[in-house]
RNA sequence: GGGCGUGUAGCUCAGCUGGUUAGAGCGCCGCCCUGAUAAGGCGGAGGUCGGAGGUUCAAAUCCUCCCACGCCCA
């Protein structure tokens, strides 16, 4: 370290290569335990053994919202990845200490389906012969299987979080409180034994989730064109159900389920539908029925001529009571006290007149739509089958058989009744089970809820208190779900997963015990404290006791487990076994709730909801403060990113090709952020992630660039910045305006960064250092080069503070960039501090350790940094004009003519006359206030002013605006008004529009009028050839590869009499060209030739050029 | 089927409570600059603002309907 500080900085590399300069910052970061250091808030001079600073720190609180292992890491999660490392990252460097836990979502339905694959075993039957141990300890094994590449993978992205440290919804301790989450939900009366009808797999035995009937055969529906279930022909059976009071008048029903009919409890008609009452002619049946309907029967000669008795709305046949079709279940007709129960016309608007009758068969136990209708109108819920669909003996007819196989049986037995109307076929998509390929069935099946519907006001007041990223999902999506919150299905019926912690009595179902911990399950079970060290179900299953109520009766579990979102809702608690580890109680409690946490939009309903909702039950508050919602990533082509059709890249690929760096600056600089869908590719055919390559162009190479630029005349100049250089503020305030506008646009800069970041939003971070990056490349160093690049001994007071002040610059953006950009602002602190022996401490100091930038409001100059913006807007006109006019900016011209109204813009001009001078190669500026002989005025009406003021007179006035004439325009112009059609116009009426007059080169932007004075006499026509030629001896010099410092011996042969030679006659260009290319000589035609040779052209003139290095 | 969102240049996106030349970046083409530059600057081409109605003096913007896509729910 004393050694560098002695040779200063090192040689650039030749290649710029990021992917291996982030690797070389791996390396260090963990020989220096860099990441452990910051995961526990310490300072770069405290060891990284000592004992850790967070106690006395203020805590940033960060839950990691968890993954499952199952499948490797794909572009949404380290785009969520990036998200959760920078915002801490940030709050960490301003003295926060932030915890950053690693969270594994070990249970659910992924892992299962995968070990059934794997085992080659499916459905409850076969699980349950391989043994529920043997089954979950293979998902046991199976699900870290990826832990050791995720591992790898965020680490080689630069996302600093602890694995060590991590928790897993696995773990003993995790389950167990999340049993203690949820005996206090018990204990708060929120916990109720239900229905809810779910696809079941017959053949499996087990319901599905939505996401395996996703998986199932999936077939073109040919009539709509869109993928859809797989179509299947059912059997489509018209029925008689007598009215009880009207003997001989029938209710025409319709089914496409025969098996259901054994379980019919009522009909449903819609309310506002019309039906009709008709006598058969043929067989002079009564029967009701949907008129529409039935004439769609009489087209295909199902029905005969029929004459219409009576017409009403489905409501007034509301209440009709009729026979059971089938003679089961008749004990529901009535209730106790005699009113009616089952077996009625109900009222239903999800009944349509598309197919069927209009009157539709209701078995509540089957369809949804069938038991919300028995939910509501109280029917009870009749299911005489089991989970595989076999018929039990309460219909004798089908006992034993299965449903699908029992729909011939039943309807034989109604034929022969003469209860069918009609027997069709119906096609239709109807979901199969992506395993066995059967039909589902839909059927309720008991489960457990949490009572969430009480809470929605107190869910819609917490959530008040948070922070969304973007606003919307959180006022719109999130708040539209919570106000229609609906009560949990929080059970499933699956293996692996932490089991209710629910006891039933074998005697009295009513008799139920909710176990809150480890220790109670011992005691009420006799077994000694710390035997049961695990929680799953191989291990509670079992375990039963007798019971506190019922005599004789014994506690066995329920087969249950939680729905997986229980336990992530849970993780607050769970990760640190709350309320259980006395150590870490208070933690908790005091850290309630996050301040930031960050998943994607799928969670609005998963992870977000759960948290919120069980925070709100246990703690009554919110469960974060801040959330961002990040939006889903798509392939190049728009479509989901599919490993099948390979439509995107391998992330790992693109990072080792381009740079972490690069890759999360390119995925946090768009409106994905904001919860909105994001394109991964420049277009459609980017396979390769070339998008994140411009990143490394736009965002990393100019910074590298501009250190390159320091480090090159530093070595050269043997600059060396000393601890004062270090001090972001200077002692005093340097004496050049450049110096002191680049101080004052890099804290604004930093004030604009710490705004973006304490808003949360990501978006705004790398487009604002894109502008900062501009103007710290194209103009403070563009303009300062030559302050640089002169002599050892020629103004020195100034070439120090230029050093210093680039020197400053640099190292702020390292700061305060580290979070976005932690790789290469590591690389530029190490090789801009830590090389060069000025960093605090000596343990491997890193910027992550080093305290974010705070804005000093005193480096801020407002004035002149609007000045610098007005400047650079002039020359981009005068550039523009030199462009039109096809005049290279190496020919000098005499002048340029600033004229604006606005004394800011000229005084803005004034100051910086001299660098206009230099940027333009004008000889001098001309300003002036007055532009009437050098632009035509116009004016369009201010359609926003005048549009709320005129209305329909608008369009006249806005016509009669454009006729007035530029002497009226510089009247309102001077404060003056004008008349119009009757109104009055002064002029903030109107807006004014500048065009150059003829023959002039000139251009207008708004307030601003230039002029370029295009006159090239025959002493600037000299000068411009020498700048040319210079232009052709730093190409040889370039050519030639000689160090920027190396001095030269320069011959130079062109035509004798030619304007070459006349330029090279004159002794103040030959003293320029000789300065510029640090030529000791310069011979011209003297047929000498030096080493290094070329040929070029200026001007149509042929010239000849060597160098050689000189001695 | 419902909730929320998206649709603007070849691509990625800005366009606030309506206001008259609809912008930026990238890409493309042309020119220019450059001894820090795998860079940079300037200019150009490129848009029926998803479609159709409506409100208004005025609609990319507000309303209605439709189409396409996405997430979630059913």
């Amino acid at each position: 370290m004393t050694k560098a500080r002695e040779t200063g900085f090192a040689a650039p590399p030749a290649q710029f290569d990021l992917p291996g300069i982030e690797h070389g910052i791996i390396e260090l970061w963990t020989s220096y335990a860099v990441e452990s250091r910051s995961l526990h808030g310490r300072r770069p001079s405290e060891e990284p053994g000592a004992a850790g600073a967070e106690a006395s720190q203020p805590q940033f609180v960060f839950y990691d919202g968890p993954p499952f292992a199952t499948g490797l890491p794909h572009f949404g999660h380290l785009l969520a990845g990036t998200i959760k490392d920078v915002i801490p990252r940030y709050w960490a460097m301003n003295g926060y200490a932030v915890e950053r836990r690693f969270g594994w979502d070990c249970h659910g339905l992924p892992i299962e389906s995968l070990v059934e694959d794997e085992l080659d075993v499916h459905g409850r039957a076969e699980i349950e012969a391989l043994g529920v141990p043997k089954f979950n300890a293979a998902c046991r094994a199976g699900v870290m299987r990826y832990t050791q590449e995720w591992r790898t993978v965020v680490q080689r992205m630069g996302r600093w979080v602890d694995f060590d440290n991590d928790y897993k919804t696995m773990d003993p301790t995790f389950m167990e409180s999340v049993w203690w989450v949820f005996s206090q939900l018990w204990e708060q009366g929120r916990i109720y034994e239900g229905h809810r009808v779910q696809p079941v797999s017959p053949l499996l035995g087990t319901p599905l989730s939505n996401f395996e009937v996703a998986q199932g055969p999936q077939e073109r529906n040919p009539k709509t064109g869109k993928d859809g279930h797989k179509l299947r022909d059912d059997p489509s059976l018209t029925l008689r159900f007598e009215l009880e009071d009207e003997p001989g008048t029938f209710l025409w029903a319709w089914t496409t389920t025969p098996w259901t009919l054994p379980s019919n409890l009522a009909l449903a008609v819609h309310p506002e539908v019309e039906y009709v009452k008709v006598r058969v002619v043929e067989t002079g049946e009564l029967a009701w029925i949907e008129p529409g309907l039935l004439a769609q029967y009489q087209a295909r000669n199902r029905v005969g001529e029929t004459e219409e008795l009576a017409r009403c709305k489905g409501s007034e046949l509301v209440g009709l009571a009729y026979a059971p079709l089938l003679p089961y279940f008749a004990e529901y007709r009535e209730r106790e006290d005699g009113s009616r129960w089952a077996f009625r016309v109900v009222s239903a608007d999800y009944v349509t007149t598309e197919t069927g009758t209009g009157i539709v068969h209701q078995a509540p136990a089957f369809g949804e739509d069938d038991f919300e209708i028995g939910q509501r109108e109280g029917l009870p819920l009749i299911r005489p089958m089991d989970l595989n669909g076999v018929f039990d003996e309460r219909v004798p007819e089908v006992a034993g058989m299965r449903a699908k196989d029992a729909d011939k049986t039943i309807i034989k037995l109604l034929k022969d009744a003469g209860k069918v109307v009609d027997h069709d076929v119906y096609r239709h998509a109807y979901p199969h089970c992506y395993r066995t390929d059967e039909p589902l069935l839909y059927m309720a099946i008991s489960t457990w809820f949490m009572r969430v519907e009480d809470m929605r006001e107190e869910l819609l007041a917490n959530n008040d208190q948070i922070h969304w990223v973007p606003e919307r999902v959180g006022s719109a999506r999130f708040g539209n779900w919570l106000a229609g919150a609906r009560d949990w299905n929080l059970s499933r019926n699956r293996y692996w997963g932490t089991p209710l912690p629910l006891w039933r009595c074998d005697e009295d179902p009513s008799d139920i015990v909710c176990i809150g911990s480890i220790a109670e399950l011992e005691r009420r079970a006799g077994l000694s404290p710390g035997s049961i060290d695990d929680l799953h179900r191989e291990r509670v299953d079992d375990i039963t006791f007798a019971s506190d109520k019922t005599p004789g009766g014994t506690m066995r579990r329920i087969s249950e487990v939680f729905d997986c979102w229980f336990e992530s809702g849970s993780m607050p608690y769970a990760q640190n076994h709350y309320p259980f580890d006395p150590a870490k109680k208070q933690y908790v409690e005091d850290n309630l709730p996050a301040d930031f946490i960050a998943e994607g939009l799928d969670q609005t309903r998963g992870w977000f909801y759960t948290l919120h909702v069980l925070a709100s039950a246990l703690f009554g508050r919110p469960a974060f403060k801040n959330v961002v919602v990040n939006g889903l990533i798509l392939a190049a082509d728009g479509k989901k990113m599919s490993k099948r059709l390979k439509n995107y890249p391998d992330p790992m690929e693109v990072v080792e090709a381009f740079g972490a760096d690069a890759l999360r600056a390119y995925l946090i600089s768009g409106p994905v952020v904001r919860a909105e869908p994001m394109r991964f590719g420049r277009d459609a055919n980017d396979s390769e992630g070339l998008v994140v390559r411009d990143m490394v162009k736009a965002a990393i190479l100019p910074l590298q660039n501009a250190f390159n630029f320091l480090v090159t005349y530093a070595r050269a100049d043997g600059w060396v910045p000393s601890a004062e250089t270090l001090a972001a503020r200077p002692a005093t305030r340097p004496q050049a305006e450049l110096d002191r506008w680049i101080l004052s646009r890099v804290q604004s800069f930093v004030a604009e960064l710490r705004g973006e970041f304490e808003a949360y939003n990501l978006d705004n971070l790398v487009p604002a250092w894109l502008g900062m990056c501009d103007e710290l490349n194209n103009w403070y160093i563009r303009r300062g080069r030559r302050r640089y690049w002169r002599g050892a001994d020629e103004g020195d007071g100034d070439k120090a503070e230029a050093y210093a002040t680039l020197y400053r610059v640099l190292v702020t953006i390292a700061h305060c960039m580290a979070p976005v950009l932690p790789f290469f602002c590591e690389h530029l602190y190490q090789r801009l501090v830590v090389d060069l022996g000025l960093a605090e401490g000596d343990n491997g100091d890193s910027v992550h350790l080093q305290r974010f930038p705070v804005v000093d409001e005193e480096l801020i100059d407002p004035v002149l940094e609007g000045q610098v913006a007005q400047v650079r807007k002039v020359v981009g006109l005068a550039m523009a004009l030199r462009e039109g006019e096809r005049i290279g900016v190496r020919r000098p011209l005499p002048s340029l003519t600033v004229a604006s109204r606005d004394p800011e813009v000229r005084a803005a001009v004034q100051r910086f006359a001299a660098d206009i001078e230099g940027e333009l190669n004008v000889k001098t500026i001309e300003l002036a206030q007055d532009d009437a002989d050098l632009v035509t005025l116009s004016a369009k009406a201010n359609f926003k002013v005048l549009g709320r003021k005129l209305g329909k007179k608008m369009k006249v006035v806005a016509k009669a605006v454009e006729q007035l004439d530029a002497a009226t325009l510089r009247a309102v112009l001077d404060g003056g008004s004008v008349e119009v059609e009757g109104e009055t116009l002064g002029a903030d009426d109107l807006v004014l529009r500048r065009e150059p007059l003829p023959g002039r080169v000139a251009d207008s932007d708004g307030e601003i009028t230039v002029v370029l004075d295009t006159t090239i006499d025959a002493a600037l026509e000299q000068e411009g050839l020498a700048r040319e030629l210079i232009n052709r001896i730093q190409n040889l010099r370039k050519a030639a590869d000689l160090d920027v410092s190396d001095r030269i011996e320069l011959a130079v042969e062109c035509a004798a009499g030619g304007k070459l030679s006349g330029a090279l006659e004159r002794e103040d260009l030959r003293g320029l060209i000789e300065g510029e290319t640090l030529a000791r000589s310069l011979a011209v035609n003297s047929g000498r030739e030096l080493d290094h040779r070329g040929q070029d052209e200026i001007d149509g003139e042929t010239l000849g050029l060597s160098l050689a290095k000189s001695s």
